[in-house]
DNA sequence: CTAGCGTTGAA
DNA sequence: TCAACGCTA
């Protein structure tokens, strides 16, 4: 009979320390087999063979790997759906118990669920954990238990609840004995998931006490290199702690901190209000009649408007996987506002092209953007790019790199005069939303 | 014997 | 943060 041992299966949580799911499986009394999928379910619908997300957690495990060979242990990493994942780790390993973090995404919920059905028919159970957030979905609620929709309160709330044991790390490292003795088992090659390699230049995981200390006034200015962390792909992908995070923050920068509650008040929101991946959080900015001009909708992806800013960011973002949240902002509201652009466009092309893409976060900036969500802009809130430029990257130094051609005969002529498409967009937003 | 204190571990 | 635990005066 093969040996007893529980699996720790890593799924946005992937790092060895300060685990909840990792730190409750060592203090099983079973050996731990961590284990990861390569989902097909998510995989198959990556169009881009050169994904950079697959290059990122590839690395990730290939790190995760080397240190859990250094403990005499190994990760188990699987390519196929998750039930064929377990199907096969209960027929390679006796298994007593598995232990994983909270996912809180619509697809996540519903995989999850099916998992853990799965796992009961064969008596094996399924625990969960609350790891990527301080506080979850329906922990911050108002004093009459409905969920804030607002964030000013939200955070007021938020902060009040906080502890020092919140913010306690998990000591993973203590039990590090736990982990199954077993050699590595060799990780699926890039081809045989049906990828390609990318560049590797990611942002690092360790968070800059100087970047997070100066945040409120530098993080407006994208050509600036330690203007922000970049550790949204670390949140991401969990290959940072969020409480080691937060306590930075706390310590250092409190505009910083309230990053991070945004992160989970869109969390929040997604979790009581699943509906805004498909609709409008206010439900009348779906009457909006967008133009949805699909010759325009090309020249934003590729970066090619005529407004350096607009251009800029686009630019940044396809060839780096990243763009500066300044620059979120000006490029969303440029496709929605000036474009009439349904917002859902463009959140759909960021979820393709960001290295940190997160629904719950993407979704909340893009019905922001559009004016459609909670707490959002409000509507005739319309980002001048002209302005937004001369405050932001004054010296065009964001704008020169992303652009190189600004002042010759290859860069195009403005897509649209910004004072018209400014009332035009104000017409067509007054007109939808009417009561 | 027990009040008072520091340590520890919980999730 | 908070409560349980054990050490000690």
């Amino acid at each position: 009979m093969s040996d007893k041992i529980c699996l720790c299966w890593m799924r946005r949580d992937l790092r060895l320390e300060d685990n909840a799911a990792l730190y409750h499986a060592l203090k099983s009394g079973f050996p731990v087999v961590p284990v990861f999928i390569f989902d097909t379910n998510i995989l198959d619908d990556l169009e881009d063979k050169r994904d950079r997300r697959i290059t990122f957690i590839y690395t990730t495990l290939e790190n995760m790997q080397a240190q859990l060979i250094k403990k005499g242990s190994g990760l188990d990493v699987f390519y196929g759906t998750p039930q064929q994942a377990f199907d096969h780790y209960l027929t390679r390993y006796d298994v007593q118990a598995v232990f994983a973090n909270q996912d809180y995404e619509p697809y996540a919920i519903a995989r999850d669920a099916a998992i853990s059905k799965h796992l009961q028919e064969k008596n094996i159970a399924l625990h969960f954990y609350k790891d990527q957030v301080i506080f979850e979905q329906s922990e911050v609620m108002k004093d009459n238990g409905e969920p804030y929709t607002v964030f000013t309160p939200y955070s007021r709330k938020w902060k009040s609840l906080l502890t020092n044991f919140a913010l306690k790390n998990y000591p993973c490292d203590k039990y590090a004995s736990s982990f199954f003795q077993q050699a590595p088992p060799a990780l699926p090659s890039y081809q045989q998931l049906g990828f390609i390699e990318t560049d590797k230049h990611f942002p690092g995981s360790k968070p800059a006490d100087a970047i997070i200390q100066h945040y409120d006034k530098t993080r407006d200015y994208p050509a600036l290199d330690q203007g922000t962390s970049r550790l949204g792909v670390h949140l991401r992908f969990g290959t940072i702690s969020i409480r080691t995070l937060a306590r930075k923050a706390l310590q250092l920068n409190e505009t910083y901190l309230n990053e991070l509650i945004w992160r989970e008040f869109y969390q929040m929101i997604l979790w009581h209000f699943p509906k805004v991946v498909t609709e409008s959080f206010k439900a009348q900015y779906d009457n909006i009649s967008w133009r949805n001009n699909t010759a325009e909708f090309e020249k934003w992806c590729k970066g090619e408007t005529g407004y350096p800013i607009v251009d800029a960011g686009m630019r940044q973002l396809n060839t780096t996987g990243f763009m500066h949240n300044r620059v979120r902002m000006i490029t969303a509201s440029f496709l929605t506002k000036h474009l009439l652009i349904d917002w859902r466009w463009g959140e759909a092309y960021f979820g393709v092209k960001l290295l940190d893409y997160d629904l719950a976060a993407n979704n909340g900036g893009w019905q922001w953007a559009a004016g459609s969500g909670c707490d959002a802009a409000p509507y005739f809130r319309i980002f001048n790019p002209y302005l937004q430029t001369t405050r932001f990257d004054k010296e065009l130094k964001y704008i020169r790199h992303w652009v190189p051609e600004l002042d010759t005969l290859q860069y195009p002529p403005p897509i649209v005069i910004h004072e018209a498409a400014r009332k035009r967009a104000l017409a067509v937003y007054e007109a939808g939303i009417k009561p």
